[in-house]
DNA sequence: AGCTAATTGAAAATCATTCTCATTTAAAAT
DNA sequence: ATTTTAAATGAGAATGATTTTCAATTAGCT
């Protein structure tokens, strides 16, 4: 049996990319790790910081179009803040939602759908097809919650 | 009876900024006037250009004070789309939760919450305390599925 | 009508995102 | 292992979005 150094998620996100034909490049793996090793939703800007520490020099751009991938292939959530700004944290594309703490901005899964089994019959009585949905909940984590 | 020109939307408003001790400018009851009156979600440019048809001049970074202050006030709620832009509705106040078109970003209400009822149990096991949460839902509507 | 703090407009400053294009690289083919 | 080639990257310029600054204006008191 062959010895794995990858994560499972980077493995995935490989075997994802591949499937699509796209290229597996080391910037668009250290993505993968630095979002999966974090347990909080990271701005651009900070992953960007994190991917230089591991590889070195990194363009921005890189992350930019990395990330409006990896949304596409749903690698990765685009989550918002009461605030107004924005994260993303990885995602193994089933359907997650997500919940984040507003003081740390950590990410916290929660698997069971509270929409899915929403009756959306008032809504689709008016001719309104629904497709999708975002759910996300705020909070605070046992952490903050102790700090505080 | 005194003949009331304002939607109650305007006074609402009105009533709103009055509690707070904040101004009702012109500036800021066009915004009002101009989101309730579109049914659909604007972009702050888009918001900009219509009460420019109605006030004349007014102030790009006007409109980015009144839209911030709107949403910390429960007026305005922004929301989110899947090209990763966004835009505001107007609301007033209570808990509604809103879908869109994908089409013509047009924004219908929907009043009963399917969160409110979801059992945050598991969740909360972990020790996050849910204290809000965001919810919309993507789709078409009729118009648009018509003409599709 | 006059006063005053809050608000506005305009332009500059800042910050975020996208684009361009020459260079590099992953992975398929040899 | 080397070559080939389309895809991807980096650097910086360009664009676009948002915020700040400050002098001038205005809403809502007395």
């Amino acid at each position: 049996m062959k010895k794995n150094f990858e994560s499972t998620q980077e493995s995935y996100a490989r075997k994802v990319l591949r499937e699509k034909g796209l290229k597996s490049t080391v910037q668009r793996l250290a993505v993968v790790h630095v979002l999966h090793t974090s347990r909080k939703s990271l701005s651009v800007g900070e992953i960007h910081d994190e991917v230089k520490k591991v590889l070195g020099t990194t363009g921005l751009a890189t992350i930019y179009r990395t990330l409006e991938m990896f949304e596409d292939l749903g690698l990765v959530k685009r989550l918002h803040f009461p605030d107004g700004g924005h994260g993303y944290a990885f995602s193994q594309g089933e359907h997650v939602h997500h919940m984040v703490c507003v003081d740390c901005r950590g990410v916290f899964d929660f698997p069971e759908c509270p929409v899915e089994s929403f009756d959306y019959a008032s809504v689709e009585k008016q001719g309104f097809r629904v497709k999708d949905h975002f759910v996300q909940l705020f909070g605070q984590c046992v952490k903050c919650a102790e700090a505080a």
